[in-house]
DNA sequence: ATTCTATGCATAAGGTTCTTATGCATAAGA
DNA sequence: TCTTATGCATAAGAACCTTATGCATAGAAT
């Protein structure tokens, strides 16, 4: 990995998680992993956090759920991407990147 | 303003604060306004947020604080950044390129 | 003259969302 | 057989924000 896993910024769970699933259905220990894996560790999900926040993403309509079987034959809830959790999705996005935006100009932007 | 004001990330005001320190002693007040002004409105520090954050840093050691007098000849706390101050804000800096990396990784970077 | 806005500090109540710890169950690999 | 990986879930606690409130002074506008 690339340096000590970072502690996670409220907030930015919910769009890691939706953007996860716009790849397509993934239950909740794929989206950790998948996370995990694309940063190279420097966010580590923690179930504590995983699981209620793909609660609070169903319960806002964001993500459906649905019980079914991995690849590996075990059981496991799948989560996708309803409609209304894209367009959360693209919102997320801009405003991440307007945080970024917002950041840099007080911290200055990265040299390289 | 570009759009309308983000609400903080949890974990990410302190480094504000303390990089807006690192130009020479400034009270609350300015700093809030510094970082306003620098991010185009995008980033509003609330006071219910400011003042304990300062209050925090400096039990820290990470600044230190002393009363003053503005240039228009109020009274004003004024917090100063100290050596911990600054090798907190170096970390912090690091840290927070870090995570953008990693959500860059996730959400994919921005096209332009 | 008065009222609104800006400057300045501070705290309390409430909510959200993390970390850490715990519990359970199965499968694969050492 | 024991550890690690896979898989879900909740509870306790902490941290840190938003919103609301309170106070005080100065300058600008009406």
């Amino acid at each position: 990995m690339a340096g000590r896993p970072l502690d996670l910024l409220r907030g930015t769970l919910d769009v890691l998680i939706l953007k996860t699933l716009s790849n397509g259905p993934l239950h909740g220990y794929g989206v950790s992993r998948s996370i995990r894996d694309r940063t190279r560790e420097t966010l580590s999900i923690e179930e504590g956090a995983l699981y209620p926040a793909l609660r609070r993403l169903e319960k806002r309509g964001l993500v459906s759920a649905e019980w079914g079987t991995t690849d590996t034959g075990r059981e496991a809830k799948f989560y996708a991407l309803t409609p209304s959790g894209e367009a959360e999705l693209a919102d997320g996005v801009r405003d991440w990147h307007r945080y970024v935006e917002a950041m840099g100009a007080v911290l200055g932007h990265p040299s390289r």
